[in-house]
DNA sequence: TTCACGCTGTGACAAAATTCACAGCTAGGA
DNA sequence: TCCTAGCTGTGAATTTTGTCACAGCGTGAA
């Protein structure tokens, strides 16, 4: 089984490397792709043993072949299809964004409970009601859904979605869902994200002061 | 030092802890913090040990002394200082957020280059022209920004951040920004996140298919 | 007061992630 | 044709992270 850490960085690499496909590139090398990355070459080295991709000691990684291989390890190259449940602000922000393709996932149905909701199209997505979830989503192959309603809600939505089949979920509430071990959830805490990079930066910051102190 | 995840875990169970006392819970055992955070006990009482707190056998740990002790190493009793820049729909939908009080992040200011965004006030923030950074930061105490700008221009707009203090970052653009070690960046992927569900989603699926096969 | 239960705090251990370091290869130059 | 410089792929070492397991303690019961 591969890591978390490992596929982060793998997909991490795809968008690289179609950005440097853009600019013309053909060929580079595990430290290039590294300094992009910002990962050792090692790293980068063994994270494409895992894909089998094997590069060449002397022309290093043909771009357009990588990008072949990191498609069919990730075998999605029709795009990822998403549903999103929870129409707020967030979920609008992410529904503008994603509907505007800029990014190889689809966001297919929006779902939310509110009446004064349903029914609309927004950004180009049809938003359903809730107890329209399972028969919508069985007409698709959205296997992963992102939730962004509020916290008291969240695990109620996670349960429906679990039981029409949903087995990847990006959570935005910040609460730790409950969930089948057969079903991937992964947390963006945005708050808990703030909380850390200040906690951080103040470390940083007072280091900064010590030193310019001792000069 | 201590290490981020711990970091990242504490700031949970403070999360945890304040809706427990909103409980009225005043007391409570490694196992049962552990439960709701969704870890092992032993690593909520390893976690504990970096904090200095210590409970008791017999009773556990006190909520209240336990919060007092996590805000003293947070050190941000009176909430955590922010700026953001970079007023699209993504920044629109946080600025809604944390200005309604919902969490103890307070945004500042906020920053944008569109003249047309400039010099109006949302959800009761001033936004700022880029020229104005340095300065409107300099009578903050802000040591954390959120970066919500297009990938292409979050790096200028980080070196900027930077020049005026900032040591901070909270980045929503997907790119790799370059900063001085000095410079703690916490990246907010979104895209990179759905991948990396979207990924263990069809295995799952794709086992818990097999799994039925087999039956 | 004494005892026993069930917790905490932590050294020792285990697992996971990353880096080192080097054999082996390959294209270009002599 | 045969070197050679500088890369790749990978076993081994190292570092980081998480878990185990148990000594020691505090409380309530007797
Ligand atoms: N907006 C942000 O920038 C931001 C930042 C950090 C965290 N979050 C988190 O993201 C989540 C959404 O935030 P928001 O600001 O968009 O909230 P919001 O209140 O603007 O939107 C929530 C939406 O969910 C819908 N909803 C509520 N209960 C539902 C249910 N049971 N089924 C279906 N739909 C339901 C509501 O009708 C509403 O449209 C929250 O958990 C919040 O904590 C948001
Ligand atoms: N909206 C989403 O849900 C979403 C999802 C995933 C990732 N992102 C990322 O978040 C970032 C913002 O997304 P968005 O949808 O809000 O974009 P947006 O285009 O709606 O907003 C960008 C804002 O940044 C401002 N801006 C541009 N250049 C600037 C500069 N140099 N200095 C200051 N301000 C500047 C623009 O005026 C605009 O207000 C992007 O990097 C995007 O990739 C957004």
């Amino acid at each position: 089984m591969v890591s978390e850490k490992t596929i982060s960085r793998l997909t991490n690499y795809q968008t690289l490397l179609r950005l440097q496909q853009a600019q013309g590139r053909t060929h580079l090398f595990s430290h290039q792709l590294a300094d992009l990355a910002r990962v050792t070459p090692a790293q980068v080295r063994r994270d494409l043993m895992v894909i089998g991709y094997t590069g060449n000691p002397r022309t290093g990684y043909h771009v357009g072949d990588l990008q072949d291989s990191l498609m069919q390890f990730f075998a999605f190259s029709t795009g990822i299809p998403t549903a999103l449940v929870g129409v707020g602000s967030l979920g609008r922000a992410l529904l503008s964004y994603f509907m505007s393709g800029r990014s190889n996932i689809r966001i297919l149905a929006a779902f939310d409970n509110d009446p004064g909701k349903t029914g609309r199209v927004l950004s180009g997505c049809r938003i359903h009601p809730m107890n329209r979830l399972r028969e919508t989503l069985a007409e698709t192959t959205v296997s992963c859904a992102l939730v962004t309603v509020p916290g008291g809600e969240a695990q109620k939505v996670t349960d429906a979605l679990v039981g029409a089949g949903v087995h990847g979920i990006v959570n935005f509430a910040p609460v730790r869902l409950k969930v089948p071990p057969t079903v991937f959830v992964e947390n963006l805490d945005v708050t808990s994200s703030i909380e850390k990079a200040a906690f951080f930066a103040r470390n940083y910051s007072l280091k900064t002061q010590e030193e310019t102190n001792h000069e």
